[in-house]
DNA sequence: CCACAATTTTGGAGCCACTGCAAACTTGAT
DNA sequence: ATCAAGTTTGCAGTGGCTCCAAAATTGTGG
């Protein structure tokens, strides 16, 4: 049992386990989620339903998979953010630099709006969204929490991730919705440029207004004027995955 | 087929149809959500397990049905506000209102704990209270646009439902957890109170300090005059489209 | 090359939520 | 009693998912 590179075994694992992923996506996009069996998968991708569910636990997983990764994607803003920019602030450049380059972050991709469709018509899917949703926010919350070491009782940085996160998620709500209505991209990025500039204003506006007990975290999150001579940004260290 | 009083036929449905519920939520109280199947339920409720599926069309449904109703509730606390009262103020009388007399309808029932166990022990059951969150919050941003026509771009009453309810949402998660954790409520109440005062602080300043295109659900939202104190540093932008 | 062990795949039997249908059965009105 | 409408039930099935034990495949040492 050697742990030597990667072995016969290894590679067609990868290989039936990504054959199978993709051509249950292609199904599902193709004919809907709920009206394809992993049966048929199974046997469009030549194995045994036993051996799909031997790589995915759930026949959801089949369809995220590649989604999954995208859970600690806003702790990544955070611990990536500029010496000196506050939390919203970074979050707002994130997201306006995804509009500008119609990154997939957040669901506005070029084809994001057949992906909508087929998420929206399957309840279960969209449960696994709202799950992912979940997780994206807790994650968020313990980092938040990490960073400024709030100690347990302290409801701020769960706050925070529910405030920042439920923006974005109006926002792209929104978007996409537009998206399906038929609207080009042309039309709904101007739109949603302004909308998101306005809720962050809203964010970063109220923020500042509260000098609680919490305060450090706070002015972290809005960046302070309130301490002129305090370092908001800490030492960044090298922590890339 | 007189459409009279209560037939002795509407009666019985009535009758079965409660008498299924009562003794679903009985055996999951007792056993787990998981751990109890429908045919359990039916024979323990001497039916078949079509008519079970007759009354209620899912299983997590056998558990809601009362829980159901509560959706509208955001809505009722925004409609019946007090003259000149705020929303943000109406909702926090509201909550403190719920902790001082432990209403059921933020979920701190006395007993709520069990409650909350069977629920987070069940996946199933965890989507479906989500679904439950998800309505109260569309039905809220519905009816704050509604209240202040706002049209369809204008994003700042689901920002308004989201932000008042998962402020809520994460007081009373907090709270659960901690009577989840064995503390009393004796010890809880007062924690929480604090918490609520300060996030419910929060909202109101954040929201004053924003002078958006939406003034007028912002002035409802937060109360108060619109002018009377701090200038907006950040110019406003022009309200395009 | 040949065993032999470790894995992977597979078939089969089965559970459970849920559906559709047609035969009972119950109720209400004539 | 009788008939129509509504309700309950049994039965047969689908589909996701689990458990298990028998193949088939691959890595290792002789």
């Amino acid at each position: 049992m050697g742990g030597m590179r990667e072995g016969l075994r290894e590679r067609k694992k990868r290989e039936t386990r990504e054959r199978i992923s993709d051509i249950a996506t292609g199904l599902f996009m193709a004919k809907g989620f709920d009206n394809v069996t992993v049966a048929e998968v199974a046997q469009a991708a030549d194995v045994s339903v036993n051996t799909v569910f031997n790589y995915f636990s759930t026949k959801e997983d089949l369809f995220a998979d590649r989604q999954e990764v995208a859970v600690d994607l806003p702790v990544r803003v955070l611990r990536e953010r500029r010496p000196g920019e506050s939390v919203v602030r970074a979050f707002r450049r994130d997201y306006l630099d995804a509009i500008d380059t119609r990154d997939w972050r957040h669901g506005l991709n070029a084809g994001s709006d057949v992906f909508a469709r087929i998420v929206n018509d399957s309840p279960a899917l969209v449960a696994r969204m709202r799950e992912v949703g979940v997780g994206r926010e807790r994650a968020l919350a313990r980092a938040l929490a990490d960073e400024f070491d709030a100690d347990a009782d302290d409801l701020a940085p769960k706050m925070a991730a529910a405030y920042l996160l439920g923006t974005t998620r109006i926002l792209t709500e929104h978007a996409v919705a537009m998206l399906l209505a038929g609207e080009p991209w042309e039309r709904v990025a101007p739109l949603l440029r302004t909308q998101a500039e306005q809720a962050f204003d809203l964010l970063e506006a109220g923020l500042r207004a509260w000098g609680g007990p919490t305060a450090t975290l706070v002015v972290a999150l809005r960046g302070g004027a309130d301490d002129a001579d305090r370092e908001p940004e800490r030492d960044e260290e090298e922590h890339e995955d």
